[in-house]
RNA sequence: GUGGGUGUAGCUCAGUUGGUCAGAGCGCCAGGUUGUGGCCCUGGAGGCCGAGGGUUCGAAGCCCUUCACUCACCCCA
């Protein structure tokens, strides 16, 4: 039988009203921010993301679709949004016409990485990204714009954990504190961190393993390593996020996977959702914009992984009933007047069925019932001879009427309005 | 890349030590009113028991191989 590739999953009828649900509500919450919307291609020259994500990330080392096309390009699906929009940034010199630029997108990543639960080879993201502007109140506008978005889709409860990992001037003095001190406890480190020391050393602190996390416990906080202006600019952050009241809790433990991150990082985790528990996940990144030739401009940004937050959200989110309409011709010789006044009601976006397989009444009643269609419109041959249809509720508390076909569309247009509003 | 688990009807799953074991519930279709849904009753369609090979008089159940799915490690959304 022909599949689905690996890792990439079919999002059926069923359960795409929750990503519509979701993807709304994102949109009007960045929008409300003064976000506007940015859409990039998902392929892009490999060496974007090789210099943008980091040469030695897991990302770019090993979990890229990669190929070389038939010009000879090198090109890659994207496994993450900011690089690209980046490039966008640069290419089209957005910051000239703004020196502030805030965007949002909302699509498809990939990374060939083992599928499991939660993470998936084709996963999608609300991403957000601001660009120019230094000010730590940024910072904490955004995580007041995810905390927003959490709360209005039903996730108050998630944890908002924040950090600060320095800027260029204190991040290397850290790092050897950090070398230093796991260096002292080798023999306690499992194998993946004792690989760790050289090249990632803040990876150590957010090692799984327990003997791994006992160590990292003793280890040196960032806290204590912070230039006066990286210090002055988180304690800012969490002043502004105190006072937009946004929970959040400092956790020296974020360390973010990917290089280009500067001061501050924050995720969001919730437990449900196995051991791949980040729904969110972002930072600053100042110095990402030069390093890809573009101008230094400041920014900062988070992306959110929308399988993870529908599986949150599966079991709360109400989703609007559909207000339907079905025809229901007794007979052939109906179908066709049937046909015409569906297509009345679907010029006024009224969602509308008619059974067009010549099935019974029974049968077609049986069906706009599963359908959840609020009424029925019976067309009979006798009623029509009187030039009036029988418009009759499907659901409780409501009452059948006789109305004349002329004046069928209005009255029918009014109910649906009345039950949309009730 | 490394481990564990699972593959029987569209879906969720039963199938005792290999011998009416090819089933149930839900869903789907139809009938129970010459033109009226939901509840209930009755009936029906639908499966080479993931695939290939082996053992056996006989395999959904045992052995081997393979594929797929899934969870976890790693990493991350």
């Amino acid at each position: 039988m022909l599949q689905a590739i690996k890792g990439m999953n079919d999002i059926l009828p069923g359960e795409v009203a929750l990503w519509q649900t979701i993807e709304e509500t994102a949109r009007a919450i960045c929008e409300a921010y003064g976000y506007q919307e940015i859409r990039t291609p998902v392929l892009e020259k490999t060496e974007l993301f090789a210099r943008g994500v980091g040469e030695s990330t897991d990302i770019v080392e090993k979990e890229m679709y990669s190929f070389v096309d038939r010009g000879g390009d090198n090109l890659s699906l994207r496994p993450e949004g900011t690089a690209g929009v980046v490039r966008a940034l640069i290419e089209h010199k957005m910051h000239a016409a703004d020196p502030e630029v805030r965007v949002y997108y909302i699509g498809p990543m990939y990374r060939r990485e083992r599928p499991q639960k939660g993470r998936y080879r084709q996963f999608h993201q609300i991403g957000v990204e601001a660009f120019g502007i230094a000010a730590p109140e940024v910072d904490a506008e955004l995580m007041a714009m995810l905390y927003q978005f959490l709360r209005e889709i039903g996730l108050p409860d998630v944890v908002l954990d924040v950090n600060t990992l320095g800027d260029q001037s204190d991040r290397p003095r850290y790092l050897e504190a950090l070398r230093a001190h796991f260096e002292q406890h080798r023999s306690e480190l499992c194998e993946d961190c004792l690989r760790r020391i050289e090249r990632a050393p803040l990876r150590l602190l957010d090692c799984k393993s327990e003997r791994c996390h006992a160590v990292a416990l003793a280890a040196p906080l960032v806290l204590d390593h912070l230039g006066p202006a990286s210090r002055e600019h988180f304690d800012g952050v969490r002043r502004a996020l105190d006072r937009l009241q946004v929970p959040h809790r400092v956790n020296p433990r974020v360390v973010r996977g990917l290089d280009y991150y500067t001061r501050t990082v924050f995720e969001a985790v919730s437990t449900g959702l196995g051991s791949q528990n980040a729904i969110c996940g972002g930072g600053r990144y100042d110095n990402l914009v030069e390093q890809l030739g573009g101008p230094a401009l400041p920014a900062i940004g988070y992306a959110q992984g929308i399988e993870r937050l529908v599986m949150l959200v599966a079991d709360k989110l109400a989703l609007r009933a559909p207000t339907a309409v079905a025809l229901v011709p007794v007979a052939s010789e109906q179908r066709a007047q049937a046909l015409e006044i569906a297509a009345l009601l679907r010029g006024r976006r009224i969602r509308c069925i008619l059974d067009l397989a010549g099935r019974s009444v029974k049968a077609q009643l049986r069906r706009a019932n599963r359908a959840n269609a609020a009424f029925a419109v019976v067309l009979g041959e006798e009623e029509i001879r009187r030039g009036q249809v029988e418009i009759k509720p499907l659901v409780e508390g409501e009452s059948a009427e006789q109305v004349a076909i002329a004046s069928l569309v209005d009255r029918l247009t009014a109910r649906c309005a009345e039950r949309a509003a009730g």
